[in-house]
DNA sequence: TAGATTGTTAATCGATTAACAATC
DNA sequence: TAGATTGTTAATCGATTAACAATC
């Protein structure tokens, strides 16, 4: 089938796999450069498809030396932004919004998380990590308050469309739905939908093949 | 830049698009038939898109009717696997953990979380929704004994590639790894990475830009 | 210098879109 | 019947790969 498609990447994840690659070197014993083969190895792509990249993020390299590290996770994180620092709030405090609230990966991309609402009563007034659960009332106020940029939707699928327009109300303008629905927004509100099923059908479809055949050999 | 290509949807995301849209609109005073039209405006898409998808998937539609709801939600379940059921195992059982062991949404993908290891002798007994925490030493047993095929990783990065190899060690061939780092598994091991990263970057980039915007209208 | 590796152009490949005849 | 919508072929567009001259 035309799964195959399915596992091409796009420039987002090659850059993220490059930089996987440059922390893992920068690690090790490695030198301060790396080649164009040698990342392409890992990311299992083409060697030009690097090259490209690294052209198209101002990073220039040089012939028999390959380029420099920290240049291109310099370049990389300023094209992702990362560099730059955003304030998010998290609306829903519970097992997902708290793991989000909680996660300790974020700051290394420049992710702040300054707020977490929720609607539940007995939640708000609760202690989570560095913040206290405040009430989806306060939403406008808090968001106004903090300069919130971000918005994080992790309340449950039914919940889903009312959190973000709350959000979109208090003048967020970038969504992060993790509830398993679609949301419908006005066009300048940019939504990201970090839908598990997509790589839940990944694997799925890998463990089917794996059964077929297992089941054709006997 | 090329950030547009980033944006483009693959066959797997854009089958999961489909099945949001039949959804909401079962739920609605819809009728049982759909257009192409109609799927490919909700779904940002070509109509000849969701048409050559159809065709590839096995359905096939009726002029000036369209194509019927059941046909399509049923074939994409099939083509995703998500009818078949599978068995999965969360390691790791802190705030993600338990978010992924306590999600609602798996059931209705065919999946199944039904193990749950940790390290912290202090979890380990403890119940998590339908759950009782396993120390991670009764990891091949368990998983044998349950048949488990999907081994879910939501550790901390650092205990990443260790859950990973007593994964593969008590005989699992695909991993979800929700941990922000690479794993280095057998050539027959399926893994697909989560990492929240992407998702961020995108929106990163697209914060990024109203910046500026506001910043050269200033 | 010789040789490895970049940078970039050209060629290929595939995916998306347009168009339209078939058909209910 | 008339008209809407499918199914599919052809045309376009863009992305990936190959190739090679430039260069350190």
């Amino acid at each position: 089938m035309a799964n195959d498609r399915a596992l091409k990447k796009t420039l987002l994840e090659r850059l993220v796999l490059y930089c996987h690659f440059l922390e893992s070197e920068a690690a090790g014993p490695a030198s301060d450069h790396v080649s164009s083969v040698e990342i392409a190895d890992y990311a299992e792509i083409d060697e030009s498809q690097v090259r490209k990249d690294f052209a198209a993020i101002g990073v220039r390299g040089t012939p028999r030396v390959g380029y420099e590290v920290n240049e291109i996770t310099g370049a990389i994180q300023e094209t992702l932004g990362f560099d730059q620092g955003y304030r998010a709030a998290v609306v829903g405090a519970g097992r997902l919004g708290s793991a989000l609230v909680c996660y300790p990966g974020f700051t290394r991309y420049g992710l702040h998380v300054v707020a977490a609402f929720d609607k539940d009563i007995n939640r708000v007034g609760q202690r989570l990590c560095a913040l206290t659960i405040e009430p989806i009332e306060r939403i406008r106020e808090v968001i106004a308050g903090k300069g919130v940029e971000l918005g994080i939707v992790a309340v449950p699928a039914r919940g889903a469309q009312d959190a973000a327009e709350r959000l979109v109300d208090a003048g967020v303008r970038a969504l992060w739905n993790f509830a398993p629905t679609g949301l419908t927004v006005p066009d300048d509100v940019k939504v990201r939908h970090e839908h598990l099923s997509i790589g839940l059908a990944e694997l799925a479809y890998h463990l089917n093949r794996a059964r077929r055949a297992r089941s054709e050999a006997s």
